[in-house]
This record gives C-alpha cells, sequence and structure tokens, in this order.
DNA sequence: GCTCCTTGCTACAAATACTGTAGCGATACG
DNA sequence: CGTATCGCTACAGTATTTGTAGCAAGGAGC
C-alpha cells in the first residue's frame, strides 16, 4: 500500500496530529528527500544528473522522492529538468542555518 | 550489517564527500529522527514518554535512533530521561523557521 | 525512413530498514 | 516478597530501498 504523500493538514505516517509541521518533517524525514532539495539548491538538473549528484542512488527512489516533493509543490519539472519551486526555495532557506550547524558541529564531534 | 551512525567527516552512506551537511542531512533523514529532536525540543522524555508522544513507534527503532543522536552529541540520558544537549538545543533551533514555514506551506497547498 | 543519443520513468528481485509484540535485567516502592 | 517503572533487546512479519535492467518518447544526424 502506498503512503500518502503528506500535504499539510492530513493525518499522517507517525502522526494523527495534523500538524503541518509533522506533516512536513514526515515527507523530509524520508530517505534522499532532504538530499534531493540540497542538490537542486542552485541549478535545474535532469533526472539523471540528479542520480549522479546523488551518488547514484536508485532511480526507483528518486522518481517516488521526485513525485513526493513535486505533488508537496515543492519540486517542478520543466522542459530543462527538474528544480525547486518558488515554496520549494522558501524551504531550502530554512536549511542555511543547517549548513552552518553542521559545519559547527562537524569541528565539535568529528 | 549496520550503518554507521553519521558523524561529520567520515564518508557516510549517501555521500563520498565527507561534507558535514551530507553527514547531517543523512542522519536527520531517517525515520523519525526529526521527529525525536522535535519531540524533545522542550522538555526531557523517558523512553517511554517518547515513544506515546511518537505514536507509539516502535522501541527498537527509537532506541537505535537515540543511540545514533547520542553518539552525534544531539541527545543525552540523564536520570530523569532523554533531553537535548547544547548542541542538540542549537540544532532544534535551526528547526525555528521549519515551523514557520510549515504553517505557511499548509495554507499554500493544503 | 533509419540509427544513436538522451530524456523521464518503471519492473522486479534481492537486500535492508522498520514495525509490533513480547520480554529481559536493573532499580525502586510497597 | 509482589508490583511497578526504567532503558533496552529479540524476533518474526512487513514495508521500504537498492541495484540492474529496460521501457516509450523526443531530438540530431544521416
Amino acid at each position: 500500500m502506498a503512503k500518502q504523500v503528506p500535504s499539510a493538514p492530513r493525518s499522517v505516517r507517525g502522526s494523527r496530529s495534523g500538524r503541518p509541521i509533522m506533516a512536513l518533517l514526515d515527507l523530509l524525514g524520508r530517505r534522499w528527500t532532504l538530499r534531493i532539495v540540497w542538490e537542486l539548491r542552485e541549478s535545474t538538473l535532469t533526472s539523471r544528473a540528479l542520480r549522479t549528484a546523488c551518488d547514484e542512488a536508485s532511480p526507483t527512489i528518486l522518481q517516488t522522492r521526485l513525485s513526493e516533493l513535486r505533488e508537496a509543490g515543492f519540486v517542478e519539472l520543466t522542459d530543462d529538468g527538474y528544480r525547486l519551486t518558488g515554496l520549494g526555495r522558501e524551504l531550502f532557506q530554512t536549511f542555511t542555518p543547517l549548513n552552518r550547524f553542521a559545519e559547527r558541529w562537524s569541528k565539535q564531534v568529528g
């Protein structure tokens, strides 16, 4: 049975609360989702280019995630390939502090 | 075979780049990780309380994630239960915009 | 027409990850 | 002692992901 693509106000895997943040955490918590958004951050990529960028991840799962991200309104497919929508770019912005944090983390823990 | 807990400068599932952000995205992209950090955001929770907060997620996977989060330095176990470390709280801070974004998202897409 | 690319996307079996239930040893309280 | 709780684990069933292969559609060159 296919899992629902979380779109905000519905009930979602791991949560019956319907809080949007839960739907978002659920979507972003699926494998490769965060990575895909990250790789699309500054360029439009064809599915093959995206696969290369994602260390040859399985096309099956990439397609699945891309469908979910498109349905969620974060990614769109253009003639040049996949790219973030306006909303997707807003989402990516929220990762910027995460990147800075990752650098600090690597110095403290690594 | 058990996957490594990503700690910054090592090679990590889905990435040979060693960039800390990849290690972090890998860790956060595992099921329940984001949710656990979220649920610990403002209180120390025992393992059972955390399980309740996470909609009765399987204790197996919660323990696995908690181990990873502890090894990564984001969570610690005290006499009162699990809680975010200083570093973990910093990580959570980076989610704050995510929460606001989720609200906006739910209005646009949902 | 044809071949030779590349595109987005899918099938399918094997490998891995997750779930759900049960229960362990340790500790504390009566 | 019995009865709780705690953190944590075993194990079998199920869901998800991986890796390989390949589809149909579209363009470029012939």
